[in-house]
RNA sequence: GGUCCCGUAGUUCAAUGGAUAGAACGGAAGUUUCCUAAACUUUAAAUGCAGGUUCGAUUCCUGCCGGGACUACCA
């Protein structure tokens, strides 16, 4: 239990001994004390107040006292306008940096048999991953480990969306102008291949649509009467109807992209320990479809479409089944969570998934509970922001998509010419291709990690990501200096004296490292490695400062270098954990 | 039209209803005989507008202004 959680409990009792109050432990506030005041943590009394029937000064003063006197841990107290500052013993400090200083894993909580499902990318399989699969990628991994490191058996699922209209598209305007172009024919990536010719569909459709008009058809009608359009429906139909040669191709083009995909994941570090296909799912959608048709959830409208009706919960009425008997994206959807259910009856699902579709995730949850499933509670959809351009949304058709390979290339290359000119290549060659990806990738993920996934953020292709002030790179740093400290000092146990006084910046450098549980665990809670992101580089900040202020291996004496020492490594063992919670690699030298 | 989200320094991001709204980049000025200067120090600079609730509002509520998403028998 944490010093925090203590402060709490022990003031519920006082307050019940003191005013006979009864008052819920996480209801009341307690933060870490600003600089500017004296004490490491503080109680804000007002909302006591009333309750109490006293002036928060009073308050403050008798809970002060009550805590100081119950609390061992807690040595003294001060208040300031109604905030009651409570200092911590310098022995409570000296015994948490005892116990904790030689755990790789500080922090880290054991199973607690809790399953979860993550589904993230979830890629369609017409074009290449983007910035905006980068963003869900990010947030997918990094969320598993942070789960994972609070005790959750997290499954990483991936749902490739590999059949519809748009992976017909790429494939007719293959057959009509690819001349039998592979990626080892051309020495292209397959989901780059597959890709061109999903933007040279749009082309022909475009010309066949201008020759259309030309001749006096409107642009509508010419769009649904263009012969490359037809031919798309009808590879469409011919798929659905499991024609031979057409799932032959289909297989071929869609076998292009997941080896394409397997890279990029690859190079970027994610990966899934299960693959969904909706070719694979839509029938078992259709059969649910059917079932709560059955049931009577669901309703036959008269051209034989089926519908589930969502307005006693203030959404509108929503196809399930085409009137022709074919699924739409939500049937599908339906029988991918039942699947994932028969496979793991996970305790919790969750979809990583941008919050354009949040209203399409409402409606698969009502329709679920409609269906009386009981893993409907359980769904969550982490709901993320989307990356936009200053000119706005990225949009593939109009080819402002920031490409992910393209991305991570240019990372890596930018990591390169930063290591080049600060003249560090020299101690490290052998290593320096692998170290300029772990610096290129922890510029890339920390830049994306470090904003609230709920918000939307904007990238400027045009302004380089930094790798200076508050970045992954920054970070690494950090790690890589307390590294080469501790190798010279040559020691991985060290010997803290009781009688050691700890300076105020190595003070608030443990207490920084003491909030690292309870960050890993509201992270969980609330879905969000941002607080991760920015809790990190704080312990950073902190520690950069006492590496200036104080000299570690040439400590005034021998108490201060063996407590120094010890807190170094700690603060290593946060800065890696912290990192390899946000999927970023911890360099041993950069 | 309806539903939902967002407006914080020049820019990109922080701030469970709590003390003087934090950082970074960019701007200005400094720190290297000493454990890695991708660092550290100093400095100027912000809550869209108007009300309300509260001891206290960037945060909650209402209205307005501005931006975005969704609202397909597309996925």
């Amino acid at each position: 239990m944490n010093i925090e959680n203590e402060i709490r409990t022990t003031a519920v009792k006082g307050l019940q001994e003191l005013y006979q109050i009864q008052y819920e432990g996480d209801k009341l506030t307690v933060n870490i004390t600003p600089p500017e005041f004296s004490g490491d943590f503080s109680l804000v009394t007002f909302p006591l107040a009333k309750a109490a029937k006293k002036s928060p000064d009073a308050i403050a003063n008798e809970l002060g006292n009550y805590v100081v006197q119950h609390l061992p841990a807690v040595e003294s107290f001060g208040v300031i306008k109604g905030f009651l500052n409570l200092t911590i013993s310098k022995n409570y400090w000296i015994d948490f940096l005892k116990e904790n200083y030689t755990k790789q894993e500080f922090g880290k909580h054991a199973a607690s048999g809790k399953k979860v499902a993550l589904e993230y990318c979830g890629p369609n399989t017409n074009k290449p991953l983007h910035l905006g699969h980068i963003r869900n990628m990010l947030l997918g991994y990094s969320l598993s480990n942070v789960l994972k490191f609070n005790g959750y058996d997290v499954t990483r699922v991936n749902i490739y969306n590999d059949r519809g209209i748009a992976i017909c598209k790429s494939m007719v305007a293959w057959m009509q102008s690819g001349n039998g172009e592979t990626p080892e024919s051309s020495g292209t990536k397959g989901d780059h291949l597959v890709g061109k010719y999903y933007v040279e569909f749009d082309k022909i459709l475009k010309r066949e649509v201008e020759e259309l008009t030309a001749k006096g058809m409107e642009k509508e009608k010419a769009e649904r009467e263009a012969p490359v359009f037809k031919a798309a429906q009808e590879l469409l139909l011919k798929w659905e109807a499991g024609d031979k040669a057409t799932l032959d191709l289909w297989k071929q083009m869609n076998g292009w992209v997941y080896g394409g995909f397997e890279q990029t994941f690859k190079k970027i570090g994610v990966s899934f320990e299960k693959n969904y296909y909706e070719s694979e799912t839509y029938l078992l959608g259709k059969s649910l479809v059917l079932e709560g048709l059955e049931k009577g959830v669901f309703f036959k409208k008269e051209d034989g479409s089926i519908w589930v009706n969502l307005e006693d919960k203030g959404l509108d009425q929503k196809v399930l089944l085409r009137s022709d008997g074919t699924s739409v994206y939500l049937t599908q959807d339906l029988g991918t969570a039942q699947l994932r259910y028969d496979d793991f009856k996970m305790d919790q699902s969750i979809y990583v998934v941008a919050n354009e579709q949040d209203y399409h995730f409402q409606v698969l949850k009502l329709t679920l509970e409609k269906l009386g499933k009981p893993y409907t509670n359980g769904i969550y959809h982490l709901s993320y922001g989307m990356v936009d351009l200053p000119s706005g949304k990225m949009k593939s058709r109009e080819g402002t998509v920031v490409d992910a390979d393209e991305l991570l290339d240019e990372m890596f290359a930018m990591a390169e010419m930063h290591t080049r000119e600060l003249g560090k290549v020299d101690e490290i060659d052998s290593y320096a291709q692998e170290l300029y990806k772990i610096i290129g990738l922890g510029a890339l993920k920390y830049f994306i990690l470090k904003v609230d996934p709920k918000k939307r953020m904007l990238f400027d292709p045009n302004e380089s990501i930094d790798f200076h002030g508050n970045t992954g790179p920054f970070i690494q740093y950090s790690f890589a200096r307390i590294n080469s400290v501790l190798r010279k000092a040559a020691a991985t146990t060290f010997t803290i004296s009781e009688e050691y006084v700890p300076n105020e910046e190595e003070r608030k450098l443990l207490i920084s490292l003491h909030q690292f549980p309870a960050t890993v665990k509201e992270a969980g809670t609330t879905y969000s490695p941002s607080l991760i992101a920015n809790y990190v580089y704080s312990v950073a900040k902190s520690f950069n400062k006492f590496y200036t202020d104080y000299s570690i291996l040439n400590a005034e004496n021998e108490q201060a270098k063996q407590f120094r020492l010890a807190l170094s490594q700690l603060t290593a063992n946060v800065l890696k954990s912290s990192l390899g919670l946000l999927g970023i690699e911890a360099p041993e030298r950069m």
